[in-house]
DNA sequence: CGAAAATTTGACATGACTCAACTGGAGTGG
DNA sequence: CCACTCCAGTTGAGTCATGTCAAATTTTCG
């Protein structure tokens, strides 16, 4: 049941049979966390790769300033983790908390290369994830160095409406690399596109 | 001879055997272009994806308000290409010219995805490219974010003294996403490490 | 050699930041 | 259920980094 939506995100890319729904299954365990709880702390290892089935994280950067950097909120049906901790099994730079109570499949480092030669689809799928990631981030930042505040604001709520109610401007702000007090202001200029 | 440095770039990753060595060579074809001369122009498909044997390159995108961003730098042993573009075959928004004369294995699409059923170990090689390419973007994201032009400058000079010998500092400030003024003045105040 | 491009410099404009104060809503404990 | 605290959000004033525009200078390369 709570497979459901993993198998079906998947299997926008590539068809699974039961069979290897069941290797899924088995190489993967579910996770609930309550708000406020942390996913990965700085300092720690990201010892697994997690798909949001319920609920909303955040992963940011605390730099040398002592400033803190969004760098990701993931909502259902998508990624989050430390990919470069993860990779390398190196203590993580990230921070990743619970906005919501959530819900979370795990694939630690180990279930996914036993799955990579298994289920050699899922390896393709997670080639299709990457290269979509990829693209998104670095479109992510010829926009951050492009683009004014107004227009990054805008660009935001086009491209996350959904997320934007579920989330504190302050939380955007960061994510956005601008302080609460700019998008305060810059929330005055934008005029919202007419409501639904 | 000249897929030697491409056989050793995927054997940092993955093993290959002759006969694998042999179907990649008949999966791609080499290309040289001259200096200034277009791999890929605004409008067109990326119908390759581009192993550079020799030269160096700019990928850029010209923006609504007329501004150049340069993207990427690619010399030897990197990857140059649209992947957007070449995944959704839609036109790029993408310029990529060649800042010295170059040298270049080129895959298409149909290559690609041959060489991902017929050799495996290619996807392999590609799912970790780009959770490669994905964790130098996002950390450059951050880093574009969160940096003042003189920090990012020293930055980019650790992390690629090769490179900067070899180009412009007016695209090394469309690199950085500042002007060329500015990064004149950030040079002032830049102390360069001591030479070699 | 000479044209075109890159780089530097100066003067000035401006977008975003910092700091500080104030408002209002959410959550907590008595 | 009220009083209290905490924190997000807003606003104002002043500052600073970087951009813009223009001109002078140097370098590159045909």
């Amino acid at each position: 049941m709570v497979y459901g939506q993993l198998f079906t995100a998947i299997e926008k890319h590539v068809k699974l049979t039961e069979v290897e729904k069941d290797i899924i299954r088995s190489c993967s365990s579910v996770k609930k966390l309550r708000k406020h709880q942390y996913l990965l702390q700085e300092g720690n290892i990201a010892h697994t790769e997690n798909f949001v089935i319920k609920g909303c994280l955040r992963s940011y950067e605390v730099n040398e300033k002592g400033q803190e950097h969004v760098i990701q909120f993931s909502v259902e049906e998508w990624w989050v983790g430390d990919l470069l901790s993860f990779l390398t099994e190196q203590p993580s730079n990230y921070n990743i908390d619970c906005l919501e109570d959530c819900e979370l499949i795990q694939f630690t480092k180990a279930d996914l290369n036993r799955l990579y030669d298994e289920v050699p689809k899922v390896e393709r799928y997670f080639r299709i994830l990457l290269q979509n990631a990829y693209i998104a981030t670095s479109q992510r930042l010829l926009s951050a160095m492009s683009k004014t505040a107004v227009e990054q604001y805008a660009a935001f709520i086009k491209k996350y409406p959904h997320i934007e109610r579920r989330i504190t401007n302050k939380q955007i702000a960061s994510y956005l690399g601008i302080t609460p007090e700019s998008l305060s202001r810059v929330r005055k200029q934008y005029i919202a596109p007419s409501k639904t």
